[in-house]
DNA sequence: CGTTTTTGACCTGCGC
DNA sequence: GCGCAGGTCAAAAACG
């Protein structure tokens, strides 16, 4: 745990979200000895970007963070196609999509021996990732989509092992990640990789996401689950929608402290009414 | 019986 | 080069 604390530039990849006590509260619970360990999630955590969420709380801050307000938020949408997007990094980890020829790191077809890559696949690419770190008792937090666990390691210096799901959802690869901070064994800590390229779906063993925010709240099996963290979900869902009809420059709001209230404009009439409480995506503009 | 979880083995990147 | 830690695979087990 010494050992972390050497200063690496953030850049455009990782973002931090807030924790909430739960869905019902908006006090921000944060820990930044937790936030450290969120953020050695990451073998390439040389890439860390805070994230504006002006209508969802406060945001993060850390000193690792770098808080600016005029910095491009997020993102989520980075790696896919706006090289731009990862201005700031030194070429690093990310400089190759391997989504470029198919969906996916190391899919199950993959054999091993491709995997290794022996000089092929340089780096491997990393998707953006998005941290969630959240007061709950259950670990895997129900956000909708449908995950399957594919591994599980002990973490260094903590009794909570960490969990690895995959999106179920074919040609989906969208990853999380999940451990118990060791710090404060109430909170646990999320994080998300890649985009869904699907919507929720529809099947799910509860109510909707979507339901859930429209005002359900606190029944259904959602109830554990935070509103910043369902709210980043809708988004990211509806990222998809929104790329496939804008596929382009949207996103370049600068001096906009909140990225994520350009785009909520921009997908606000389209799906995300029907499921988000229009005074969530008002609540901006 | 299909799907998901478990878990040990294996691979990769990194620091020393 | 070696060892460590993180991440993934895949066979077997468990589950519904």
């Amino acid at each position: 745990m010494e050992d972390q604390v050497e200063h690496k530039n953030p850049s455009l990849d990782e973002v931090i979200f807030a924790s909430v006590t739960d869905c019902l509260q908006s006090s921000l619970v944060m820990d930044y000895n937790s936030l450290e360990k969120a953020f050695k999630f990451s073998p390439y955590n040389s890439s860390l970007q805070p994230i504006s969420l002006t209508n969802m709380g406060q945001v993060v801050n850390h000193p690792y963070l770098n808080l600016n307000p005029n910095s491009p938020i997020i993102s989520s949408s980075s790696n896919e196609a706006d090289p731009k997007e990862n201005v700031g990094d030194k070429n690093g980890p990310m400089e190759d999509h391997n989504e470029g020829d198919q969906h996916g790191d190391g899919e199950s077809s993959k054999p091993l021996s491709t995997k290794q890559g022996k000089g092929k696949r340089e780096k491997k690419e990393r998707e953006a990732r998005v941290a969630f770190m959240t007061k709950s008792e259950v670990e895997h937090l129900e956000d909708g989509y449908r995950w399957r666990k594919y591994g599980q390691k002990a973490v260094k210096n903590s009794p909570y092992p960490r969990s690895y799901y995959r999106c179920t959802t074919q040609k989906c690869n969208v990853k999380k990640r999940v451990e118990r901070s060791f710090q404060d064994p109430s909170i646990v800590i999320t994080t998300y990789e890649g985009k869904h390229n699907h919507l929720i779906p529809s099947t799910l063993r509860g109510p909707l996401v979507g339901e859930h925010l429209s005002g359900h709240r606190g029944s259904g099996l959602l109830h554990s689950f935070p509103r910043y963290h369902q709210e980043f979900l809708m988004m990211n869902q509806h990222h998809v929608n929104y790329q496939a009809v804008e596929s382009t420059s949207h996103r370049q709001s600068h001096g906009n402290s909140s990225n994520y209230s350009n785009h909520q404009q921009v997908v606000d009439y389209g799906l995300l009414q029907d499921i988000v409480p229009s005074k969530l995506l008002k609540h901006e503009s």
